[in-house]
DNA sequence: CAAATTTATGAGCAAATACTCACATCAACT
DNA sequence: AGTTGATGTGAGTATTTGCTCATAAATTTG
């Protein structure tokens, strides 16, 4: 996920469609997509999200083909295009999934009482989220960082300010403003380098990159709570 | 460019020649590739390097074409493939470009007393690199994790193992082994997320990372020389 | 049951892409 | 000047890619 703060344009307009005669009935000039009204359409739907995350983790942007992700799901190439109205949307998708999922993790820490212990469990949380497919994590960071944000994102972006807010106060803040950017790179640059050198051990993982954390925040010689 | 340590094997085989009726004179099934011998060709190698790179960091690895980077370069799309065999090695050219720069950077540092003097300048000499052009280091740094480790990523592991065992000392190393390792990927971290934040204050980012690196020793409780 | 709606299919198309090759041009040398 | 080899060119080729659409199957609804 993209860290707290602003974002960058977007860059290429989709392909136009392919001249051909006018359609007799057709009176829409773009057909929306289709939701998952049923319950094999969304299962359908997910299968192509997990393959498209299996395929770019494993094969990179040069194996991340719309027609290969259909068929690694069990889809067809039609049924994709059903969902998803071009290539870059799926891409969005699968963002957004993974922003869903930690903002649902990150959720839960609300009820936290405030104070630093609630930073402790943020970076636990943080690492168990980037640990878990650290490659694709990577490779979804860079692109989104691409992209305009979405909901998630900045959904993502307010949540993680609440939740800095809560755990150092404003005073700290008030004294370095990047505060919240700089512990998130710190964690997410800590826990990347540690996937793509193949670590898989969590705990210990956490432990370091909680150093880290409070190593920097001790640098400010400020007490915290 | 890659932390220091291991790496990931290579993924897809190059398109095969395409099927034609065998040539008259040809004895030699690959046609070794030119290098360049005169100035001017030396130029075109180094604009089809900077045009690829101008590329990729603006539009990403979608825009990263061959056609399109010959074209951004001002030359043929011919003369690409007289010095690059296929683009994969292109983007190897491109890491190993990346990492050289890196590679004389440090290697200046060697002159350096040893000592925690040594770890300041280190950090300064990362952040400086890789803040000049923060999308292109993101991006060539996911390509290299999935490659084979070319000589210039060798040589830089070797030499930033040894500045780090220059900085730290062996006692701090032997407590930690995964001290560079961390060391790097705070830097890493904080650096790309800059970058990707807008940030263009070199000073003022290294101050900052610089806080992060020796709160992250200091965690240790053990005096740093 | 039938009608209506949602879901799935995959051959196929226009455009794009990686890459080749026969040829033109340039530079260095005698 | 002429020879030689290095350099540059870009139309062209085989393949791939994103994507459409006519059609069929499955499911829900009346």
């Amino acid at each position: 996920m993209t860290p707290p703060g602003k974002t960058r344009p977007a860059k290429k307009a989709p392909r136009p469609a392919a001249a051909a005669p006018p359609k007799p009935s057709a009176g829409k000039p773009l057909r929306p997509r289709r939701l998952p009204r049923q319950s094999r359409a969304t299962a359908t739907v997910e299968a192509i999200l997990e393959a498209a995350a299996c395929i770019l983790e494993t094969g990179g942007f040069d194996a991340y083909t719309t027609n290969a992700i259909a068929e690694r799901a069990g889809a067809s190439i039609g049924s994709l295009y059903q969902y998803f109205p071009n290539k870059a949307a799926l891409t969005q998708a699968l963002i957004a999934r993974e922003d869903a999922a930690l903002l649902r993790e990150l959720g839960k820490l609300l009820e936290y009482p405030k104070g630093i212990g609630l930073l402790h469990e943020l970076v636990r949380v943080a690492v168990a989220q980037q640990l878990r497919r650290p490659l694709l994590a990577r490779l979804l960071d860079a692109e989104e960082a691409r992209l305009p944000p979405s909901d998630e994102t900045e959904r993502l972006h307010a949540l993680l300010a609440e939740l800095f807010q809560r755990s150092l106060g404003p005073a700290l803040l008030a004294l370095e403003p990047r505060l919240p950017q700089d512990l998130f790179a710190i964690i997410r640059g800590m826990v990347d380098t540690a996937g793509e050198m193949g670590e898989r051990d969590d705990q210990a993982l956490a432990v370091r990159t909680e150093r880290a954390v409070f190593g920097y925040l001790a640098s400010f010689k400020v007490p915290l709570r």
